[in-house]
RNA sequence: CGCGGGGUGGAGCAGCCUGGUAGCUCGUCGGGCUCAUAACCCGAAGGUCGUAGGUUCAAAUCCUACCUCCGCAA
């Protein structure tokens, strides 16, 4: 097939690869502009774009899809279809009718559950057992549009947004390719989606990443979970910033949320019930390290209070 | 030139401001104690203090450049 790719982080990378390697033809990829990224603000091209590159695909990154100009960009393609895998952009009407298959989603959640920007974290968040991706025939509404397949994937007790995230875009990659050979075998059938069970998923804000002691300790593991490699759940000591990569919840007696316990091998902060074992954390300026490895600079003590 | 914090025996840190014997908590190795141990006691090995210059009688420490790791911001 003919195809538009439209996409713009790791997760979209390995459908265009999956595409490509299916043989289909990917004549354009449609990614969002280069941003200043990372230290010393440097443009970075996306993941969509260095592959695209890479591939020799013809890269096409408009701020907006509204303009007359990008749209007729689009149209001179002549696709069969557009694949959109978190794009990032809108896309107006003008633009989904545009090739003669339409555009089809690759969405990283059971819909219509977690509708949305950022499904595997929240999915995380709120403790589901499982979640997985489903490929659907856009529409103007927010990821509404009706259901070619689906997928499901468990979430394990120690999957976190990386890993999941890992998962769900290899197994994105394969879906979009079943979904586009059985549509040039035949016309498939698309399934409304349920009226029951929408969700939506927040885009995540940096302030979540604030560790709120006062929370159950499986909650903030949970948060810890969902919410890396980015922005990573923290907390301040001393006025410093402490990043905290891995926990685990334990039992313990009633104690001020927020303190610490023990500090000698282990590292145990009480939370509003239960408390929480940290395994792994970083300080500014510091590599992740083990809390085995963090206690030897003996730089925490029982008795310190976390947050504030 | 967006802002900032690091690079010190195998690991994590202190020492740097106020130059003058390389320190701490672990790990490793040897020995001891113990029914036994990841526990405890005694002892040992192991470091061009990121790299290259400079200042100085003397540099981990002060100055300059570079390499490299990391946080903020996006």
């Amino acid at each position: 097939m003919r195809l538009i790719f439209a996409g713009t982080p790791e997760f979209a990378a390995p459908a265009l690869t999956a595409l490509i390697a299916a043989k289909h033809e990917a004549v354009l990829a449609l990614t969002q502009p280069d941003r200043p990224a990372g230290r010393g603000m440097q443009l970075v091209a996306s993941a969509v774009k260095r592959l695209a590159l890479e591939q020799g695909i013809e890269v096409f990154q408009p701020v907006s899809l509204k303009s007359p100009d990008a749209q007729k960009k689009l149209a001179e393609v002549k696709a069969d279809a557009m694949i959109v895998a978190a794009y990032g952009l809108i896309l107006p009407q003008a633009v989904l009718d545009l090739p003669r298959l339409g555009c089809i989603n690759i969405h990283a959640s059971l819909l219509p559950r977690w509708r949305g920007a950022a499904p595997i974290q929240r999915a995380i968040l709120a403790g589901d057992t499982e979640t997985g991706i489903t490929i659907m025939q856009m529409e103007a509404g927010l990821d509404t549009g009706p259901m070619l397949m689906q997928v499901k994937l468990p979430i394990t007790p120690d999957d976190t947004a990386a890993t999941l995230h890992d998962k769900l875009a290899r197994q994105g990659a394969e879906l979009i390719v079943a979904a586009l050979a059985r549509i040039e075998t035949g016309k498939p059938s698309a399934i409304p989606q349920p009226m029951e069970g929408v969700t939506y998923a927040e885009k995540i804000l940096k302030q979540e990443a604030a560790i709120d002691w006062t929370l159950p300790a499986n909650q903030i593991e949970r948060r810890i979970r969902a919410l890396q490699p980015f922005p990573v759940m923290q907390t301040s000591w001393r006025g410093e910033m402490l990043r905290i990569w891995r926990a685990t919840p334990i039992a313990s007696a009633t104690a001020t949320p927020g303190v610490i316990q023990t500090a000698n091998d282990q590292l145990i902060v009480a939370c509003g019930s239960g408390a929480l074992e940290i395994l792994e954390l970083q300080r500014g300026g510091g590599k992740r390290l083990a809390a085995r490895d963090f206690l030897r600079g003996a730089t925490l003590a029982a008795g310190d209070q976390l947050g504030h």
